[in-house]
DNA sequence: GCCAACGTTGGC
DNA sequence: GCCAACGTTGGC
């Protein structure tokens, strides 16, 4: 899950503890947010200005509307922060694994919620630590 | 700050 | 239903 950190840094969500993961208006990041479950985990990652994975969410709360989207079209999921990473995983150092290439957060730029596979979660763990 | 890559909107 | 125009995202 992406959020530029001027917006919605990993620091807001451990403040705020959980909270909506609100203002995704795109149709394929919408699909993902549905297709998570409950005890989920998910990388934070921060974009534009740092461009690093920074922590670990946890899902709390399966979608239900977005209550910020008038259209109704729209879904968040409840997270909540749950881990910083010991170090936090670049986009660079992302780029360098070619295990990892094939990944959204890589070919995909702009969607902001998306898949990620066990195999590929556990070396982002691995880089991390 | 620029621009490529997308996604959406609306005229036809 | 197509596509030009436009808006947004996010890496560089």
């Amino acid at each position: 899950m992406k959020s530029e950190p001027n917006a919605w840094s990993w620091d807001n969500q451990v403040k705020e503890g959980t909270s909506m993961w609100d203002g995704v208006r795109n149709y394929q990041a919408r699909n993902n947010l549905k297709k998570m479950k409950k005890n989920d985990l998910c990388f934070f990652y921060h974009s534009v200005t740092e461009r690093n994975i920074v922590g670990i969410l946890k899902v709390v709360k399966e979608y239900y509307p977005d209550p910020t989207d008038k259209t109704e079209r729209f879904v968040v999921v409840d997270v909540r922060a749950t881990k910083k990473l010991r170090n936090p995983v670049s986009l660079d150092q992302i780029k360098e694994n070619s295990k990892l290439k094939d990944i959204a957060l890589v070919k995909q730029s702009r969607l902001s919620v998306m898949p990620l596979k066990k195999t590929e979660w556990d070396i982002i763990i691995k880089m991390s630590n």
